[in-house]
DNA sequence: TTTATTTTCGGAAACGTTTCCGAAATTCAA
DNA sequence: TTGAATTTCGGAAACGTTTCCGAAAATAAA
């Protein structure tokens, strides 16, 4: 595995060394013969340039840095695979990273990244990270001295960076207010973790559309649940205990959903009739599971092609830089599981 | 953004260049105090060592680079975890990269790790890579001449390279056999793309527990499906379509199962009852589906941990390399979608 | 105190490129 | 044919490290 280099080109063809690269870079002070030449007999020897050589006079990577807090439900990877539509093109390599949740594992990602001399970092933030200020005054410095970064979706607004994220509140509202146009009354909100700004946001939407209802809103209809199935099974359980029982529910998301409905199923509740639900942030299960889950569509590939759009921006721009906030849409899609039934 | 140069830090402190990368490789040649007001003053500097400058004296770059066919189901990114468990403990990097299921991308992929000088690949293959045998040649050639692979899940017999597979043939037997153990006689296929291994280990695996438990075989169970849901939609409606309904089927895999499911349904077919059905590969889906499905898990994180340590061994063994082939264990999770009713 | 040994450090080469500068070779105009 | 302009190329510096070699300084032994 000795490695060709440019030097052996060289000596083979008799020429210096700045012809062959001359050659490699389509330089217009090369003669064409001698080019083709140089390029006809390196590719028979096997050479191909060192691109640490390359990195090291050049001083950028052509790299970008991706970290997401998972990967294992599908949300993430569609977001990456827009990051890398857009990336690929533009010439741009991925060094995709996964913080397993961990606000520790995070910053090691973080600094894995930058000494790998990335350009820029798309990033979208731990469940930890809003409590351990740690990353965040990091990031934030890192950012204040240049150093491109895009958050996306869990994103924190004290770091002066380009966020894309999706209108939680509206969408939030609308979910509501489907609620409500099918005739539910007590309607109960399973929240995220409040540290989260998306959690905060799409509990302000259910609560104004409440309040533009004339449903008087009050904390004891939202219950801080958390993003998997488990904790939405773990809620809802605790409300079958407490006989505290909703007309509808609107959760923070599918697995927090879906988890509800496996409680109530499995306690002989009717989905819809007895009680129906509406999930966020639409996943691969909603319309497999039975029956078909009411949720939130969020555009993961537009969001991932945004973001890196975004950073693309920030890293070609040599003007001052002004964070922006592009803010994208969705869709709800009306299924089964919130439907008002003929009976009820 | 000006980088600071480990000459900078010599310069501050009146000392040479190699005094300072001494200090911070922890030598035996410095002393104590030198090395530690060196480090002091680096650290007040802000200074870190260029990794391409050390890349490209130590002409290795400490990563590992990985290459799967998609990740929007959960079985790659769990191997990833597995990988990374691995991986990271070891000092490595991981550079993830996927092919989006098309050759070309693949081959792409490859050919930007190989110049990224990664210092082996983790590579499960796509559809297509067995019919475009470009791909098997380039990775065969560069097996051939030392680069360290690992192949597995989908892998390629041609390829003299360690493999981590899952033991298809005798799990496919297994899912076949519980189903004849549950009383059902006819009994259909929904198999994969015969290119891949797997698809074909399977299809044995399925034959053989019908020859043992004496049921005729032939080719008119094995329907040639996919292994997307859509897949398994299109086959389970051209058998309502022709009216050869089997008692019950076992599928290559869940989407296909979960299509045939929903096809089934919506004809107001009962699972179990009219129809059983059989998945393989565990996902999140199976036991979130109405009815629940029966499946079979494969050890995702451990074929993980089994490829890097694989290729850990590999990376460091100066002696000869003899291809190995690991074959793990999995479990068959018996649910709701494969019983045998009493009514039956 | 002198010599031998050990510790500590500086200088310089090397890794494989690209690029600047200037020189040689070629082409063009007069 | 001569000089100027242009094309084509070689030499060398630079990117930021590590490491080898040898020298200076400090220590130990005589």
């Amino acid at each position: 595995m000795k490695h060709i280099t440019i030097k052996d080109v060289a000596k083979r063809l008799n020429c210096s060394v700045s012809t062959v690269s001359r050659a490699f870079n389509d330089k217009y002070d090369i003669r064409k013969e001698t080019r083709d030449q140089i390029l006809a007999t390196a590719k028979e020897m096997g050479y191909s340039p060192n691109p640490f050589a390359k990195l090291l006079l050049k001083q950028c990577s052509n790299q970008i840095g991706v970290v997401v807090p998972e990967f294992i439900n599908s949300f993430f990877p569609e977001v990456i695979k827009g990051i890398q539509n857009v990336l690929q093109k533009a010439g741009y390599q991925l060094l995709i990273m996964q913080s397993n949740e961990e606000a520790t594992v995070e910053l090691e990602n973080i600094k894995t990244l930058e000494n790998n001399m990335v350009d820029g970092i798309i990033i979208s933030l731990t469940f930890e990270t809003n409590l351990e200020t740690r990353n965040i005054d990091y990031l934030k410095s890192m950012v204040e001295s240049g150093f491109p970064i895009v958050l996306f979706n869990r994103v924190s607004d004290v770091i002066p960076a380009h966020k894309v994220v999706f209108d939680d509140y509206k969408w939030a509202f609308f979910a509501t207010e489907h609620l409500i146009y099918q005739g539910y009354k007590k309607i109960f909100h399973f929240s995220g973790p409040k540290t989260l700004s998306f959690s905060q946001n799409r509990i302000n939407g259910f609560i104004d559309a409440l309040k533009k209802h004339k449903i008087s809103v009050s904390d004891q209809l939202i219950f801080e649940t958390g993003l998997l199935i488990k904790d939405g099974e773990r809620v809802m359980q605790k409300l079958l205990d407490d006989k505290n029982m909703p007309e509808a529910v609107f959760a923070v998301n599918d697995p927090s959903a879906i988890g509800a409905m496996k409680i109530l199923k499995k306690n002989g509740y009717k989905i819809p009739g007895d009680i129906a639900i509406v999930g966020f942030t639409e996943s691969k299960l909603a319309e497999l599971i039975d029956p078909p889950l009411t949720s939130v569509a969020q555009p993961t590939f537009e969001i991932g092609q945004t973001a890196a759009r975004l950073l693309l921006e920030q890293i070609g721009a040599k003007s001052i830089f002004v964070p922006q906030k592009v803010v994208l849409n969705g869709r709800l899609n009306v299924r089964e599981s919130s439907m008002r039934l003929a009976t009820h």
